[in-house]
DNA sequence: ACCCAGGTGGCCC
DNA sequence: GGGCCACATGGG
């Protein structure tokens, strides 16, 4: 067993099975629906307090527009789409985001669904030509809503890398890289590693915070 | 009254 | 390829 296998064990351990968030994340199989809410939740919760995103995703839901479909229909109602998320922040920028998402599936693939038809190649680059979806938000989309097998760099997971000396270059494609090659092709080892790398990212934040 | 949080795009060199 | 800035809210 290599450092990175060890470390999972070492975190499974830790903190068992995905909880908040991750359980919906980390749920197989998800409905369609809850493949548009991982979504949505990815795109919310850009540079923001996961907090902030549930309320942003409450409102939503109340209103009934947590799809992908209803975002779209809401393309002539802006402000009332920022109303709804303002609680995430950025919400101007993020409402524009919501909208470039929702109307690329829509006109160009019809659903999600047949959107992940396509090879996983394929989905990232044309998440990549999105305005406002970057790496990371891609690959959390590809990785969690689309079961496909990608490793998602974030913060916590490039502060864990350099405090365990993982690597010597922390750019985001290349710890990509040594993750996937340093660990099994597996979607769902993927995504529970890295709820456990944000599990104990927050925990640690915690502890010296206080 | 500060300071922080799963990023991204635009601009500059 | 990398550095700096704007974007905005809720909670400590």
């Amino acid at each position: 067993m290599n450092t990175f296998e060890k470390l999972y064990k070492k975190l499974k351990r830790k903190y068992g099975c995905p909880k908040g968030q991750w359980s919906l994340w980390c749920k197989r199989p998800k409905t369609k629906k809850e493949k548009e809410e991982v979504v949505m939740g990815a795109i919310l919760a850009q540079r923001t307090n996961w907090k902030n995103v549930e309320l942003a995703l409450e409102n939503l839901r109340k209103e009934g527009v947590l799809l992908i479909e209803k975002i779209y229909q809401l393309k002539n109602r802006k402000k009332f789409l920022e109303k709804l998320i303002r609680p995430s922040g950025f919400y101007k920028q993020k409402a524009k985001r919501l909208l470039k998402f929702s109307e690329f599936i829509i006109k160009k693939h019809k659903s999600l669904e047949n959107f992940f038809k396509q090879d996983l190649e394929i989905c990232r680059k044309e998440l990549l030509e999105i305005y406002g979806i970057g790496p990371e938000t891609a690959d959390s989309i590809l990785l969690y809503a689309g079961d496909l097998p990608i490793f998602v760099i974030d913060e916590y997971t490039r502060r864990l890398a350099k405090k365990r000396k993982l690597a010597k270059k922390f750019s985001y494609d290349h710890l990509q890289k040594l993750f996937q090659e340093n660990l099994p092709k597996s979607f769902k080892i993927y995504q529970d590693f890295h709820a456990l790398i944000v599990m104990e990212g927050k925990r640690i934040t915690k502890r010296v915070a206080n």
